[in-house]
DNA sequence: TGGAATTTTATGGGCGTCAATGGATCATTA
DNA sequence: TAATGATCCATTGACGCCCATAAAATTCCA
């Protein structure tokens, strides 16, 4: 199992460090960690993702099919690239925040990791148990339109939610 | 095709730690237990949803009909994954489950562990009662809808730890 | 068929290990 | 030398792992 999966929550120091939850380690480890965690705003939320060398080399990928110097690429590349943080992992597998990321994602005294698969993020964990609840939601949403079918002779997926 | 039947209920020791029912670990097990089960606030009920492999594949499947890095998979994963934790079976078949989830589910001293083919709930016995008294209820309309009696005298259903 | 022996389960507790956290020491550089 | 950052060390609490016991179910045999 590679996978980022469950969510961990952990403090930040007197020093701005934070402990990455050992599970994510050994993902990390297991993905051929060289030396630091790729690491940038989100997109599209008030968190950070991040990752390892697979995370890389599907942004890499994302680009490979653009071709050299187009306008789509060069604006891609720096949505992609641009913010990106090579984060180091110390003896004691934590890491140390720059500022510009912290603020980004509002983080104070404590981080809350959530696995999404081929990355993760790092919330505050107020701001995660709001977007927590605007997911379920969401989810809820996807439920009708996907489950909720009639049981079949199959049994299929109750989805009793 | 394996599925989680029946109602068991167990109890929560000093540790915080339950058993799971033997025959829902046998599920897991031939399910292609991978170190863990895959455990998740009820979205429309006070109670746990968990699962094995097979429950983790069709969160994964939702996911792989997107692209990657669009803002459907990010939100759509942050939903799916995001209430998602991993817990791990101990050496004899007990779980420890995160004070997030117990609460949610409000769960004290006992946990009902209730079958529903592809996954199972864990219910505060408490309350799975009245959620099965409402669902007797309904389930007897539908008999006399269809014009059957029931065969038996019922009484409880045993199946109780 | 009935009862004894054996195996499986649920549950409790002890203990060693590891992870998270805080602090100290050392190096580096301005 | 002061300040900043990196490496190392120590504590503690949680968790994983082991064993013990009792109850229940299953098997086996008379």
């Amino acid at each position: 199992m590679d996978r980022f999966v469950s969510t961990f929550t952990n403090k930040i120091d007197a020093k701005g460090r934070v402990s990455i939850p050992a599970p994510f380690r050994a993902v990390l480890e297991r993905d051929g960690y060289a030396g630091g965690i790729y690491c940038y705003p989100s997109l599209d939320a008030p968190a950070l993702d991040a990752g390892g060398e697979r995370l890389a080399q599907k942004i890499d990928g994302l680009l490979a099919g653009l071709p050299d110097y187009s306008d789509e690429r060069d604006e891609l590349s720096v949505a992609l690239y641009g913010d990106v943080q090579v984060i180091a992992i110390d003896g004691d597998g934590r890491i140390v925040l720059p500022q510009s990321l912290r603020s980004h994602a509002g983080l104070q005294s404590e981080v809350t990791f959530v696995g999404l698969g081929d990355k993760f993020q790092m919330w505050a964990p107020e701001r995660f148990d709001e977007r927590r609840r605007v997911a379920r939601e969401k989810v809820q949403e996807h439920r009708k339109l996907l489950g909720r079918q009639p049981p079949r002779s199959d049994g299929g997926d109750g989805e009793d939610g």
